[in-house]
DNA sequence: GTGGTCTAGACCACG
DNA sequence: GTGGTCTAGACCACT
């Protein structure tokens, strides 16, 4: 299980923390009942501060994504979702887009163009 | 000119104005130097403190979309539609999606064809 | 608004203050949209960091009692309850203090005397 | 002797334990001098560590409910049914459902109403 | 070992 | 002024 934060990131750093771990539940990477990294170790392993990940883990636990064993440790709860509760998920998260795209004044090419460039930053530079 | 704050809406509000302002520049709504509602007229308007709307107008300055002209007031940009801050937008609403549908673990594929679905939902079958 | 906590008492501090806030909120003291106190104000008169109080109004926040406006401070959110609720709330503590005491063999009697007594602790010492 | 545990109630898995075996003494299940089960036996059959078990076989023996006897086992307390400990029993349980109605808004008269309500269901309305 | 609570103190964004 | 985030470091209860 590899998490990651990025501090030129916007967000929180928990946030992203949270976002990092809520994405390995959803898409089933970490499995109901797998243990999620302890709070010191992932500390170590980031170089933050055991409370930040405390945070983080204390909000899973808030999103019913996670829960705690005294003494033993923190822990994923929700199974991964099914297709047809995945399909309703990605229509949701592309209506949220098209609003925000809407309110924006962005059309739809624009949007999708711009999500290509950012998630295909360089083509072949070569030639 | 209509502008509209959501105290539920969880951008800062002064961000919200500046948003607002943006997109009625961008658009053409706002076209070159028209004046924008007085710091105090919006300010009664809106019910927030002078302070939050002088906060947006003095970031919509910084952003080179409007200009002020002292003892007379704020005014759109005359300069073309400002491509760079379009382009910045566009990016904007790329990256929101982009982070939403990472939170729940939607791949960037997904998205899009999701958004493509969502937009074009009537097909041609014929040849 | 009187907050007051209990270093003996074994509840952690922050969630005494959350009974404290919720008992005022509950029982409309605090109405609706009423501010609390600031969590600096607060943490200075109960002499505790500031994050310890943070902490309790998170959780409000998470109880739905309590919201925040940035830069406003914290208010109190939700109404009392009618009677009837009112008393559908008194029954479940009765019975959850019921349920309790058969778990541990205690009578009702029992039960209702050791509560008078830690209620009205002393009576009168004269004559 | 039958004990069980919840890893859901809030309560620590020895307390657990501990009011488990508290309960069946004070109730006259347990006579005097009666073996209890052995730290591992118990501990396979709940599936927790045998550390477990031993805290709370310790508590026992601090409350005055068990004593040890070298390489026999441990054993309820002889002792008439001990009066202190169940005095503070009760005074346990009528705390726990004082805080419980402080936490709500309910009174103490409101809550002792309640119990006796709860109790005495039917009244004689006859002379 | 695990997570939970608390203190002290810093810096930031917001209104 | 407000709350939010983060660090550093301490002590505690639980397994």
């Amino acid at each position: 299980m590899i998490i990651t934060v990025d501090p030129h990131d916007p967000r929180p750093i928990y946030v992203q923390i949270v976002d990092e771990v809520r994405r390995a539940i959803v898409m089933g990477i970490l499995p109901p009942d797998a243990p999620l990294p302890s709070v010191r170790q992932l500390a170590v392993q980031l170089r933050l501060n055991p409370n930040t990940i405390s945070q983080a883990y204390r909000e899973l636990e808030r999103l019913d994504l996670a829960y705690v064993r005294r003494g033993q440790g923190t822990f994923a709860r929700s199974a991964p979702p099914n297709d047809a509760e995945r399909a309703a998920l990605i229509t949701d998260v592309a209506a949220r887009a098209l609003i925000d795209a809407h309110r924006n004044g962005v059309t739809v090419d624009e949007l999708v163009d711009a999500i290509r460039r950012a998630t295909q930053p360089r083509q072949d530079l070569a030639s």
